[in-house]
DNA sequence: AATTAGCACTCGAAGTGCTCGAGTGCCAGA
DNA sequence: TCTGGCACTCGAGCACTTCGAGTGCTAATT
């Protein structure tokens, strides 16, 4: 493909995207003055059907790009506007302010790219598998009930209310409490299971059955830890555009949405892809006149990735376009940001914004981790 | 009005409901067999319109209700379905099934209803201002971070993540738990203030400073539980209504939703009213023929509110009709749950199906709270 | 006095046919 | 290799028609 045609491409794909209307070769020449005749562009964008990257609805109308097409744009073509620097200050405050748990930080991520995108934005929560439990607490409060507190080593907190024999009183959960954290503080959340869980038992002399119980409760809250949560944002912007006129296929979508889990779990599937896509992504880039410092730029974006149309492994979202990347807070903890909008969409920009945020997550996250309790300055 | 012009109110209704289309003479003569001519009833249609209880669309096409129309047949000639007694075990058992926390049982209360509607369900978390604190631990997670967990009278569990004065080591946290717990427990959250809390400080001998903090942070958490949640389901179901078809108006709609707190304010308002409009509704209730048994059940129903149209007071709303009814938990403690759908709604069925939800919630909600951590059964 | 049959009238939905304009493909000539 | 020109295509938009389900009114019937 030469550089004509890429540029004739690039400007149907920014048409289209603008105006959601196929695109003709004579405007196309207009608003886009490309020094050639439309016959020209006609020939051209006749060769550019013929090689798959442009549909017509009917013969009489103008192109618009096919997933191909916004492929090979998205390849090859985009550019990749810079975010201004005063954004991240403001990111970072609408991430930190009044902060009191984590998770409160991921909501505010969905919430902020939705915000900027006007599309819909999905967070996970890190998992956490490759960390290790730190403390585990467990208090009485009331006879039968009980609850657990977890600290992670990044110094997450979790906390979950559990059932427990009647017959313990406030004493014997101490013991067993400290039996557990003694046996598995330090260890990986993937290394606890039921089996090195009920070691702790022999550490204690209250009677077996009585001690099982919370002991399995505890295995409960603690694999609970590792449940991955799904923040989901601007469902309803994605009605306001025209893609979404048709109420059936935006039923169909949402039905889709609704199944979180799965949503997840294909956006960790892709997280692996993720990184080889980005790696060849580098080593076929080619810069292009119209798209002036993508290549430059892109070296120091996280890696991203997007899949269009088709290839969306999920019912309902075959217009849609899926751009996704994965934010890492130190070196074991990972979690997945997306954004989900119409095929007919704002690449450039959402790609800057999704990787903006990451970035902006993964530092704060990172500085708040780490520092802990002490950076009050974070609270207001 | 007399006994025929109301049967042809609540045909009509019946029939705009089901099918979204004006309704005519003819057809109404043929759909409900009324002993009377097309001619008649058309007579009978006329001075219906001119009370103000139809309206048309246009000259030659039939008759639609108007929010007067909807008023009349909402308030008398209503007749609520019965709920097949087999529907209440599965739903106490939806709502309890693998419980653990009592927001769960709000939530899961919101998606039942949600699904056996088809229209959109809100619940509000109750208002615990008039239950008292019973417990409160404050427990070390790290230097300068620690977790408040608070137990109410009824049983609710509810914790919070502080910050706390980084000098403070376990030992003197525990003591300043144990100070408030001893100043607080037993008082109900709405005579919490910052001054009955500061007078812990004066139970304890370590530095006023560092223990003014602790108490602010407690106070927070003490008043962070006074807050309402809002349960949102079925958000997305409306679409798939025809009066949905116009885009703008959902996503005005939609807008209007977002803001959960807005429209849980607006539930709560309604409450004192509800209970006059209830108990006058059953003063003017009047028995129709094929109403069969409306008044005999209604007297065991809670009491439900329903808003037409005009009368919500929420922007967006112009359109949907707003049904609401208080849950009860014992004396004290109660919240609202809404369904909003529509003003072409099943008023019957949906106000049968709140009411049995309702009842449902405050019976399975008060087991639970009441006989505490003994329950074992309700986990499996 | 209440009901009904009959009739003229209304109006939107749906179909038809027309023009217009923004597209197209192709070919001959610069 | 590019471009000007031309014949062709097709949907959007508009005017016009038909059709049917509705209406209101009046006079006849019960």
């Amino acid at each position: 493909m030469d550089d004509r045609k890429k540029t004739i491409l690039k400007a149907i794909v920014d048409d289209y995207v603008r105006t959601c209307e196929p695109v003709g070769s004579k405007s196309l020449v207009e608003r886009y003055n490309l020094n050639y005749s439309s016959a020209t562009i006609r020939n051209e964008m006749a060769e550019l059907e013929e090689m798959g990257f442009l549909v017509k609805p009917h013969t009489s109308a103008g192109r618009m790009p096919s997933d191909k097409g916004y492929r090979a744009y998205v390849d090859n073509l985009l550019s990749l506007p810079e975010i201004p620097p005063e954004e991240e200050i403001a990111v970072r405050h609408f991430l930190t302010e009044n902060l009191r748990e984590a998770r409160e930080m991921i909501e505010r991520t969905a919430e902020y790219l939705a915000e900027k995108t006007n599309y819909l934005s999905v967070v996970l929560s890190p998992q956490y598998s490759d960390t290790s439990l730190e403390q585990i607490k467990i208090m009485m409060i009331e006879p039968g009930r009980a609850i657990v507190v977890l600290v992670l080593s990044p110094g997450v907190v979790h906390d979950r209310l559990i059932r427990i024999p009647s017959l313990i009183d406030e004493k014997d959960l101490n013991e067993i409490g400290q039996a557990i954290e003694r046996c598995l503080a330090g260890k990986r959340l993937n290394d606890i299971t039921l089996v090195t869980i009920s070691s702790a038992a022999e550490e204690t002399e209250l009677p077996e059955a009585l001690v099982n119980q919370v002991l399995y409760e505890a295995y409960v809250a603690i694999k609970q830890t590792e449940r991955i949560e799904v923040y989901i944002d601007g469902k309803y912007r994605l009605l306001k555009h025209p893609e979404f006129r048709d109420v059936d296929r935006a039923s169909r979508f949402y039905d889709t949405m609704r199944q979180e889990q799965m949503v997840a779990g294909y956006m960790r599937e892709l997280e692996q892809e993720e990184e080889i896509n980005a790696a060849e992504g580098l080593d076929t880039l080619e810069k292009i006149e119209s798209a002036p410092g993508a290549l430059a730029t892109r070296k120091d974006r996280p890696a991203y990735m997007v899949r269009i149309g088709q290839e969306i492994a999920l019912n309902g979202m075959e217009d849609m376009s899926f751009i996704t990347t994965t934010y890492r807070i130190g070196r074991r903890i990972s979690g997945q940001i997306g954004v989900i909008g119409p095929k007919r969409m704002e690449y450039g920009n959402i790609i800057s914004q999704i990787s903006f945020v990451n970035k902006a997550l993964s530092d704060v996250a990172e500085d708040h981790y780490t520092l802990g309790g002490d950076r009050q300055t974070l609270e207001d």
